[in-house]
DNA sequence: CTATGTGCAAATCTTTTGCAGGCTA
DNA sequence: TAGCCTGCAAAAGATTTGCACATAG
């Protein structure tokens, strides 16, 4: 389950990682930033489960805590410096992008990408119901292997 | 998160629930035909959690525990009966529509029922990537109370 | 210094599974 | 009768929480 993409901890990626934690005035911890270096540090987009993030950064030599993992990934959720995905019933993903984007989700492997941004689109969407508004719209496009 | 909706188990719907049970050659139990009946016996399409389905088999007399209302909705499931709607990481909703449709969630109650029908269309889906087909398009309307 | 964050282990929640007994074909 | 089904309790997997200690502002 765990993304070997992710950037080695360098300096760049400590820097942008504390950047963005400042944007969304979190208090920079230790491990919040090692953490949120692993997230963005290179600048691309991501998409993680509690597990992974928290395997990643145990490779990365960084000294993390699962319930820490799962802490943080909650606190970043609740600034909206992530996003939850629901895909799985079992699992949560987080993505770096907080923007409401559509989703490919690879069964066999059970990993999660971005569906070509600008390549989905309605050409019509249901009203809200009384009473009710539209808070996002998940589109999560699923592949097998053919 | 129980669903008040559900039929009473009067004949038609138990006679609806053995058809459909019938249907796909699955033996009918005791158990299974309480359960198909109280899915689909009165005709309406149904979103169900287990824990909705096992208080709802409860509250009509019937005795089914609940890890047997695990495995029957795990077996609709997979000979094609219900659909399996992810769309809270915590918890697994069924639907007796097997069509691929899109669908309300309503954040507030967690209740999952259908959009209405005909009013959600793409007019671009991107193509699969290499070696991949599109395996369903799953689409959830979140909505909030205004 | 004080409030907040962290780590560990234990608790919680949903779902699955092992096994003995029951029921359908 | 043979094999699948059921119920119970226990197991399993993901996530949260309680509490003592550490640390940022």
């Amino acid at each position: 389950m765990m993304d070997k993409s992710f950037a080695s901890l360098d300096d760049v990626a400590l820097k942008r990682g504390t950047a963005w934690l400042a944007r969304a005035q979190v208090r920079p911890t230790k491990q919040r930033m090692s953490l949120a270096a692993l997230l963005i540090g290179d600048g691309q987009d991501r998409h993680v489960t509690a597990e992974g993030l928290f395997l990643a950064a145990k490779s990365s030599g960084e000294a993390v805590s699962l319930a820490t993992v799962y802490n943080t990934l909650r606190a970043f959720c609740e600034v909206g410096l992530v996003n939850e995905i629901t895909v799985d019933a079992t699992r949560s993903y987080f993505d770096t992008c907080t923007e409401d984007h559509p989703h490919y989700f690879w069964e066999d492997t059970q990993e999660l990408t971005d569906a070509p941004s600008g390549e989905v689109e309605f050409s019509r969407l249901p009203e809200p119901p009384q009473g009710a508004e539209i808070s996002r719209v998940d589109v999560v496009i699923r592949l097998r292997k053919r």
